[in-house]
DNA sequence: CACCAATGTTTACGATGGATACATCCGAAT
DNA sequence: ATTCGGATGTATCCATCGTAAACATTGGTG
């Protein structure tokens, strides 16, 4: 919010507020095109700036993606803190952590695919902007509370004492509502399956993939036993990494 | 230019086969840059022929990425087809199968995202590509047949007739894999994780969720892990329909 | 008030995807 | 075998893009 108020001048040379008007139209563009292989030089024409002004602010286009990624990080983390504020059982949240998830997700594809693709890991470095992945943290940060709330009524198989275990745990029920989701958005699955379906049998597996045997529930005060042994193998692919082009 | 005739077959006016060398150099584009941002005219430089030579056989640049796609996915089937060759168990076999999945993926990143993501959802009317969409389908057909082997061995809690339960199981464990893949590939957990924790604990997940509760299955051994160990009563498994997120 | 840093504009450059027009070659019909 | 048509390559051309350099305008601060 500016300090002064307005005036009503026609066409001030500066802008006045041109970085956050920017980063709206970019995603204005990335949700109306569902893409954001538009030029920097048209968000520039929808703002009314040349076609320079951009980097100003943003030193590449890159840096201006990242932006509306994290905006879009942004709004995932409030979603998901709407939906989970007034439920406690640990199973119903990640429930309802999951759903939330995918149905932002598909609400806009793009931005989906802008913040987690592979855009944003590819800046300059080769670390993701902070923006994006300090945005990014706050929301899977969501999924871990749910999961060591769980972990500590003794409802999951994660010991909550764990830290690691507790973060391995909520990795792979990411990965499974990730996985459905970007599938889901790529069209990669045959049209007739119906999303309910998909995602209830999702759903199905992560429960049973947190949840301790019922056996093990009434001893839970004791039953501290650490199903994840260390295993102190070193990852046995490393992913490559892509090399920035030399301009 | 003059073209110079003093051996058989120096430089020809047609290259002979340039459909196959473009597709072999747009691949080997891919895996180098892990990216498919390079011009076609960098490939047809590469290819050594006009930049125009290769509208010839692709209208665009997409087709050409389609055509190399078809070759990851082909890959794709035929390692997982080899993986699988000696395996009966279900679980094993589902189990091999999702970590030669996740294998692939990370051998080369680029061609992965390639093979699922939107540059091929968006291909003029709408639909994948015919050659990538039926690789596609054969790579998956190998998950749903080890899948039904369970559903008939009575391993899983998947029934064996009903084609539908089949593949909205399959599909879950797909969504995992393909989850876990994107996930590391774009460099999304932090570094500490190790792949194969995460990998283990994805599986065990994808195991719980497809298993059948212990009480209903033969006594069939499995000299297999026991990963969840020694639960003698069944959880309660029958999963209650959770209502859908107020939207 | 004068000046500076931030912000916008203009101009320019090399590269790209793609179109049009033309050149060359191979193989089949005559 | 000759001809000739379609497949394949080449040479040009164009609008557009990302981005660099130089210049213009502004508002805030000494």
């Amino acid at each position: 919010m500016p300090k002064k108020i307005r005036r009503p001048e026609p066409k001030p040379y500066h802008h006045g507020d041109l970085r956050r008007a920017l980063i709206e139209t970019a995603l204005q563009l990335v949700s109306e095109e569902q893409d954001w292989t538009f030029s920097l030089r048209e968000v520039a024409r929808r703002a009314g700036v040349s076609h320079r002004a951009p980097y100003n602010h943003f030193p590449e286009k890159l840096d201006l993606l990242a932006a509306v990624a994290a905006v879009g990080f942004d709004r995932l983390h409030d979603g998901l803190v709407r939906a989970t504020a007034r439920i406690d059982d640990p199973e119903a949240l990640v429930d309802v952590i999951c759903r939330t998830y995918v149905h932002l997700g598909l609400e806009n594809p793009a931005l989906y695919r802008l913040m987690f693709g592979p855009v944003l890991s590819d800046t300059g470095a080769g670390d993701r902007p902070t923006v994006a992945r300090a945005a990014g943290d706050r929301a899977r940060a969501v999924l871990e509370d749910a999961i060591l709330r769980g972990a500590r009524a003794g409802v999951f198989a994660v010991s909550p004492d764990n830290r690691h275990d507790v973060i391995l745990a909520a990795f792979s029920a990411w990965s499974a509502v990730h996985g459905l989701t970007m599938l889901v958005i790529d069209r990669i699955p045959k049209a007739e399956l119906a999303l309910d379906d998909m995602m209830d049998r999702l759903l199905r597996m992560i429960a049973a993939g947190l949840r301790k045997p019922s056996a093990e529930r009434s001893r839970e005060t004791h039953a501290n036993l650490d199903l994840n042994g260390p295993s102190a193998l070193p990852p046995s692919v490393t992913v490559p990494r892509k090399k920035r082009a030399t301009k």
